[in-house]
DNA sequence: CATCGTGAATAAATCGATGTTGTAGAAAGG
DNA sequence: CCTTTCTACAACATCGATTTATTCACGATG
C-alpha cells in the first residue's frame, strides 16, 4: 500500500506540502505550480490512492449515507432505490443499504450499525409500515439529516417526501367517472398505513364534487399484514367476496396496484373480462403495471423522483450542518399523475 | 464524542486496559472480573461507541462488502439482494450497494470508489450484462474475494454461482413435451447473454431425448439491449411475428419471464387465449410471475439461496486471507426448479 | 535598522483505537 | 534465597492522513 509518505519521499516534498496539494487545500495557493506538478507526477506515478479511514478519522466525514428500506421485495422499493443511488453517484457519496423485513429489532440493530459507521445521512423507505411511530424517537436523537419517503411526518427534525395521496385518490376516481362509470367499487387501504386515509379523502371529495353516490356494499377494506404480497392476495379475496355479493359494478378502484392485480385475477376467474366487462384502476405504477395483461391504468407516483428528492434533501443538510447553518426539516409532497393504459375503458 | 479515554478516566483504567477488555482480547485472560465488570460499566454509563474509522485504520478491516448490480430494475435482482442483505446480516457486514446501468464507465468509478473504501470482498450480480468480459482483468488484480452471480466463469480467481442453465432449458421442453405439446414455439435469448447457449443446448437435448423435431420456422431470437425491460418488448414483437407466420403452434418457450409477458399480451391481443389456446412458460421465476393473469409457469432460478450462497461464498473468501489459507475460487452451479402456475395446460 | 508581510515549505500535534513491550508484584519452583 | 512464571496493568508506538503552528528567506515599509 502506497502512503502519503511514500509520495513525499518520491517527491521530495513533505507530507504536508503533499496533503496540501492533492487536496488543494486554502494553502495550495501559495504553492508554486512547479511544486504542484512534481508532487500530482509523483502520486500518479505510484498510484497513490489515499486511505480513506486515515481521512475519515481525521476528518470526521464518512462520504456515507445509510439507506433503510422496511422492505426490499415491494416493488415499490426498487426505483426509489435507482433514484437514490443515481443521485448519489452524482455527489460521490456511497450508500449503505439495509433492509428492516419490517422487523423492530432489525430497525434497531441496523439504525445502531449505521450511526457507528458514521453515515452522514439517512434516507429511510417507509413504504408498507406497521411499526409503532415511535421509532421515529430513535431516529431523531440521530441527529444527523434524515429523509422518510412514504410517510407523512409532521416533526422538524426528519424530512419527509409522499406523494400527494388526496389528490392521487381524486384522480383515480376521476378517471373513472369521466369514463362513465357510476357503480364504483372500491378497495380501501389497511388503517394503519398513513396512505389509507388521504387517499380515501381524495376519493370521497371527488365523489362529492361529481355527485356521486358511494355504495357501501361496494366498498371494501385491506386487512393489515406486514407482507406486501399479501395485497394481492387481499385484493384477490376481497374481490372474490366483492362478486359473490352480486351488487354489480363497472369498475373497480384498488388501493394500489398489487391489489388490482388481485382483483383483475379474481375477476378473471369469475368470467369478468377486463375492461370490456369492468375497469380497475391502481396507484402507484409499479414495474409490472406496465407489462400486465391488460396493462394496468394506475395513478403514478414519482418514484425514482422521489429517491432524488430525499437525497437532494439530505445533502443540503449536510451541507447545512457543516456550514453551521440552521437547519430544518422539508415536507415535500410531489403530485401524483395518471397513467391511462389497458385496464380501464369508457362504459358503452 | 465520548472515546476510549473517557472509558479509562471514567473507570481508572488506562485506555490500554479499556480496549483489552472491551475486545476480549487475548490479553483479557489475565484481567480480574471486578475489573472487567468495572470496565464494562463505566463504557455503558458513558454509553461508549468505539470509533469505527480508527479501528479500521488500525486492523484495516471495514466490515464491509460492496455489491455491485448491473442493473437494479431488473426484477431478477430484487431476490438476490434479499438473499445478500440476510446473511451479510447475520455475520455483522454491512453492503455497500452500487448499480452500474449496464456502463462501464459506471463499473470502472465505482470499483474504484468499492476499492478505496477497502471492501473486504466484493459481489457482483452480474444479470443482463453486455460488457466486454475483460472487465474479469480489472476485478482480478482487485485481489480481494469476489463473486459473480448469474455469469458462468472458468477463471480460478473469482468465484460464480449460477443457475444450471441447461438443466433448465432441459425442463421447460420437458414440461411442454409431458403435457402433449408438439408444435412448440421458442424464443431464444440474445447470443451475446451467457445464459443463452447453455439454455438452448438444455432445450436441444431435450428434443433429441424426446424425439421432437424443433421447427426453425417457430425459432426466434431476442435482440441484444442493454435494458431488461427490452426482453418484454421483444418477447411481444416477436410473438407478433410467429403469429403472422401462420404457423401454428400450442406452445410457446420463452427465454425468460419478461419475454413471457410480452408473449403473452401479443397472444392475448391477437385473439389466442392463454392457456386454453396456447400454452406459455418462462424462465427465473420473477415476482411478477405468481401475479400475473394467468400466473405464469416457469423454470425458477432459486435467487435467494443464490444470494446467500454468494455471501458464504466470500466471507469464506474473508476468513482465507485472514488465516493466509490459499483460497481458490469456487464455482457453484444451482438446480433450478419447475413451477408449473396456470399458464400451461396439457393439450386436449 | 528594526519591523512587517508574505511566499514556500515543514515539524509536530491530532484523530481514536490497538497491540507490543515493559514493569511491577506475587506465587511457584529448585 | 534466588529464579522463574504468572498476574495485572500501563507507556508508547502505530495506522495514514490533515491541520495548526512555525520556520526561514526575502523584499518592502516606516
Amino acid at each position: 500500500m502506497v502512503t502519503i509518505r511514500d509520495v513525499a519521499k518520491e517527491s521530495g516534498f513533505s507530507s504536508t506540502t503533499v496533503s496540501i496539494v492533492l487536496n488543494n487545500a486554502p494553502l495550495a495557493r501559495y504553492i508554486p505550480a512547479v511544486t504542484k506538478k512534481r508532487i500530482e507526477r509523483a502520486a500518479q506515478k505510484l498510484g497513490y490512492r489515499p486511505n480513506q479511514f486515515a481521512r475519515s478519522l481525521r476528518s470526521k466525514r464518512s462520504h456515507t449515507v445509510g439507506v433503510m428500506v422496511f422492505d426490499m421485495t415491494d416493488p415499490f422499493c426498487t426505483l426509489i432505490l435507482r433514484g437514490i443511488e443515481n443521485t448519489l453517484y452524482q455527489s460521490s457519496y456511497l450508500p449503505i443499504l439495509t433492509d428492516v423485513h419490517n422487523e423492530r429489532s432489525r430497525f434497531e440493530r441496523y439504525l445502531e450499525m449505521l450511526l457507528d459507521r458514521r453515515i452522514e445521512a439517512l434516507i429511510v423507505v417507509a413504504n408498507w409500515l406497521f411499526l409503532d411511530i415511535n421509532l421515529l424517537g430513535d431516529l431523531e436523537k440521530s441527529s444527523i439529516p434524515t429523509a422518510m419517503i412514504g410517510c407523512e411526518l409532521k416533526t422538524d427534525s426528519i424530512s419527509s417526501i409522499i406523494v400527494d395521496n388526496e389528490v392521487g385518490g381524486h384522480m383515480a376516481l376521476e378517471h373513472l367517472h369521466s369514463l362513465g362509470h357510476r357503480k364504483i367499487a372500491i378497495i380501501r387501504g389497511p388503517k394503519a398505513l398513513t396512505d389509507s386515509s388521504p387517499r380515501w379523502r381524495g376519493i370521497r371529495s371527488c365523489a362529492k364534487e361529481c355527485g356521486l353516490k358511494l355504495d357501501t356494499r361496494l366498498i371494501m377494506e385491506l386487512p393489515e399484514s406486514r407482507d406486501p404480497m399479501s395485497s394481492f392476495e387481499s385484493g384477490h379475496k376481497l374481490t372474490e367476496e366483492l362478486i359473490r355479493r352480486k351488487r354489480p359494478f363497472t369498475a373497480l378502484l384498488a388501493f394500489d396496484d398489487m391489489s388490482a392485480f388481485g382483483a383483475i385475477r379474481a375477476l378473471n376467474k369469475a368470467g369478468v373480462r377486463v375492461p370490456e366487462e369492468c375497469s380497475v384502476i391502481g396507484f402507484d405504477d409499479v414495474a409490472t403495471s406496465a407489462l400486465y395483461t391488460p396493462s394496468l391504468t394506475t395513478v403514478r407516483q414519482p418514484m425514482e423522483a422521489m429517491g432524488a428528492s430525499a437525497v437532494a434533501i439530505v445533502l443540503d443538510g449536510i451541507n447545512g450542518v457543516l456550514e453551521k447553518r440552521e437547519i430544518s426539516a422539508t415536507h415535500r409532497k410531489v403530485a401524483p399523475e395518471l397513467v391511462a393504459r389497458e385496464s380501464t375503458r369508457s362504459l358503452v
